[in-house]
DNA sequence: TCCATGTGCAACCTTAGAGTTGCACATCCG
DNA sequence: CGGATGTGCAACTCTAAGGTTGCACATGGA
């Protein structure tokens, strides 16, 4: 799991690639060549980005003739949200305790 | 949100913050001087990265006399991560509207 | 007061990655 | 078949980020 955390924090740290994400997610589906058109990038770039997206495990290509189509994978982004959700839950514990035993030193020290 | 979630994602995306964050979430407050012992790096890119952790909002830093001590903050982190939720959700809920259309499109070519 | 300890600041080095360009290769269609 | 369209591959540029070092500036304690 650390792996996929990992990768998919990797990917998502660039707005490209979220805005990249955004985009297949509304379309379904959609090439590098589509999307490099909605963007101020070239294709390459946008093919370089979508590696990225699918060695993370966010996106996954099928080629169907000429071209190759992408299409949002929402796995490693759940299990990434999970991560994460159990991870700020985990510090909010350890905060309330820091807190009890401060309020405890507190009127001990009364 | 947005600003609060691009920067999270862009501080979680380095593994050393991530090692960090942990370092300072398990000993509840912890000091440059004192994260940098445990690792690999020099005291200043220790502070490069609570600087960063902190303009995301990760963590919060005390000055308490001559030593500055850093706690974790789960604020961001949990807003982060109910972004990437619902966003994993949205993608399950297209992908399930896109499976149901396509069945649809099957049986009717029957 | 003097020294040790802990930070802050600034200059510098090095590399990963975001982006580009050019061209070769494959595939669809008139 | 031959051109148009869509990808793949490779070399190259450039900047930002991670990291280091050196030194100056505070603060606590003997």
């Amino acid at each position: 799991m650390a792996d996929v955390v990992d990768g998919v924090l990797g990917a998502l740290a660039d707005p490209t690639r979220r805005e990249l994400l955004d985009q297949v997610a509304a379309r379904g589906q959609a090439t590098a060549s589509t999307l490099a058109d909605g963007l101020p990038i070239s294709r390459q770039a946008v093919v370089k980005h979508l590696a990225v997206l699918d060695s993370a495990g966010l996106v996954e290509c099928t080629k169907v003739g000429r071209e190759v189509r992408y299409a949002v994978r929402p796995e490693a982004l759940d299990t990434t949200a999970r991560w994460m959700a159990t991870l700020a839950a985990d510090w909010d514990r350890r905060l309330a305790r820091i807190k009890r035993a401060a309020e405890t030193a507190e009127r001990a020290a009364h």
